[in-house]
RNA sequence: GCUCCCGUCAUCCAGCGGCCCAGGAUACCGGCCUUUCAAGCCGGCAACGCGGGUUCGAAUCCCGUCGGGAGCACCA
């Protein structure tokens, strides 16, 4: 295979899902596996579900992949537009040229003459597909519906026997009975075209020669090799295609552009109640992961396994380009695939660990910022506590959404006391007394590091006689303001000493009970 | 209803006729470690849907059956 080009082509309603995302991922992989090409098309052409936000919000989940396409919007390219709202005469011509050829025709139901009709069908048992109701109106039928006002669909007029036999890249050979094939609408009313006519037309004017799509899809693969079939026929020496964009002064196809593209149906991505993914499902959209703190490479490779494997067994954790390097989409399994958020959480928290310093650092700004505890490019200080945190934090948190709580306490002037840890470790037991004793250790330290610290804690616990959580559990809770932090001396060692000194006191004055008599 | 697709541990994946009384990962359970929470380490549970073939030999090939999913839109 030599320099294929593939396409990712939302429609943009909603936002970039895990199930868009991986059809995304395994078309940009085979590009970047075979030094191809990789093209985005925004397929809105159904103008009531279309918004400029999803556009944008899709764009911003493929970037914050990396999923970079080599054409689309904003790039541009030699085959756009890439937006098929700007394409719109080019289906029309092909359209009218269809219809002119006698492979389309008028229909005239309205929608809810079809959608009755698909109700009686579903309670009869019958197949609701289109039955062909208008295929052979006579010029006076149409007439008389235009009269009563009607505005026709334009359908495509399917082989009326045989069979049609695609041969899937995943799947096999699959064969599928013309009879079971309705007459398709190519266009609506209003003129606009569906899915199955823009997205053949665009797949053939812009040179795709390889469709990585959901299995859903599997089904309209035989209409649009017919439909491909017809756009290419030549007829005057000239196909139809190339007339039609000719015509509306569109890009001409490149002479290398084999006939028809290869297919590759991937399997569905489901829920936990094995269903295909849906909103139902919880946080599925790419932002909301992003918005966690999932990293964009874990995520990738979460992505990348669901259908995928690399075949030997045992490796499941993969950078980007080791993914790019063994990908093969002939290798992509046939069933259903379960997006495991469990699963995604564990390898993005063993990929924080392998984050270096710097760049974990780096990636918290974010998150540090939305917490409101570092300003936008962060101060000088503030960054420097974030990279003195940082090693600290590594190792407890599998997603990055999950720092700033941990640490919020050094960030802030005032600390955040909470209830249950104050009653549980500093308004009872021996707290005062700890606190009373520890405030002059700590302070008379000649060295302010972790080792000295946890040394004058070890001392402490010898003189009081108490254990290390006796003793600094409430030294925690007085400076941090919860039970949970990370470990202790480290916190105690990256804060200032007088803050760590100052916190104690007035926790053990605002929150102790005096020290018992005895 | 019809058509198509799929069927290995709870979950995903590996397995392409002997290497499999089935391997890896996540989850779960237990232990160790321990200054909180995690992490880490060690160990454990657990599957070839069923029935027939083919074959010396089947998770792997064939048929049937059952189960699941998708499609049959003026959505994509």
């Amino acid at each position: 295979m030599s320099a294929p080009r593939v396409r990712f082509c939302p429609a943009p309603s909603g936002w970039l899902h895990v199930g868009g995302a991986r059809t995304a991922l395994y078309n940009w992989l085979h590009a970047r596996a075979h030094d191809g090409t990789f093209v985005l098309r925004i397929e809105d052409t159904d103008a009531e579900r279309a918004t400029e936000a999803s556009m944008l919000g899709m764009l911003d989940g493929l970037r914050f992949l990396g999923l970079h396409w080599d054409e689309g919007p904003d790039v541009g390219g030699a085959h756009g537009p890439y937006r098929q709202s700007e394409r719109s005469a080019l289906y029309a011509a092909v359209a009218r040229r269809l219809l002119e050829a006698g492979h389309a025709y008028e229909a005239f139901e309205t929608a809810e003459e079809l959608d009755a009709e698909r109700g009686r069908a579903r309670a009869e048992g019958r197949p609701p597909g289109y039955g062909g109701a208008h295929r052979h109106l006579t010029e006076a039928q149409r007439a008389a519906y235009r009269e009563e006002g009607r505005t026709p669909v334009l359908r495509l007029a399917t082989p009326e026997g045989g069979t049609s036999v695609v041969d899937d890249l995943i799947r096999g050979p699959v064969e599928v009975d013309w009879a079971d094939v309705p007459d398709f609408v190519i266009a609506r009313a209003d003129g606009s075209a569906t899915y199955y006519l823009a997205n053949t037309v665009d797949d053939l004017a812009q040179g795709i020669d390889l469709v990585a799509r959901g299995e859903d899809l599997l089904s309209a693969t035989p209409r649009q090799r017919y439909l491909s079939e017809l756009l290419l026929a030549e007829d005057d020496g000239r196909a139809l295609l190339d007339a039609a964009l000719a015509e509306v002064g569109l890009p001409a196809r490149e002479p290398g552009w084999g006939p028809v593209a290869t297919y590759a149906h991937l399997p569905m991505l489901v829920g936990e109640d094995r269903k295909k993914l849906s909103k139902r499902h919880g946080s599925v959209a790419v932002e909301e992961f992003a918005r966690q703190g999932i990293l964009p490479e874990v995520l990738v490779n979460l992505l990348a396994l669901c259908g995928w494997s690399p075949g030997d067994g045992k490796t499941e954790q993969l950078s980007v380009p080791e993914i790019v390097a063994r990908f093969d989409l002939a290798r992509v399994g046939r069933n259903p695939a379960y997006f495991d958020v469990d699963k995604l959480r564990s390898f993005n928290g063993d990929a924080i660990k392998a984050l270096d310093v710097a760049e974990l650092s780096e990636r918290l700004v974010p998150f540090f910022f939305e917490a409101g505890l570092v300003a936008d490019p962060p101060q000088p200080g503030e960054r420097a506590l974030l990279e003195a945190f940082a090693p600290l934090l590594q190792e407890r948190i599998q997603t990055l959404a999950e720092a700033p709580p941990l640490v919020a306490f050094a960030f802030a002037d005032e600390v955040a006391y909470e209830e249950k840890a104050v009653a549980k470790h500093l308004a009872k037991g021996r707290a005062a007394e700890v606190l009373a004793a520890a405030e002059p250790a700590l302070a008379d330290l000649g060295d302010w590091t972790a080792e000295s610290i946890l040394e004058a804690f070890d001392g402490l616990c010898a003189d009081l006689e108490l254990g290390r959580g006796k003793v600094m559990q409430p030294v925690r809770v007085a400076v941090a303001g919860t039970a949970v932090s990370p470990p202790l001396p480290e916190t105690l060692a990256v804060l200032e000493r007088e803050t760590v000194l100052t916190r104690m006191r007035d926790a053990r004055e605002r929150f102790t009970a005096p020290a018992a008599g005895s």
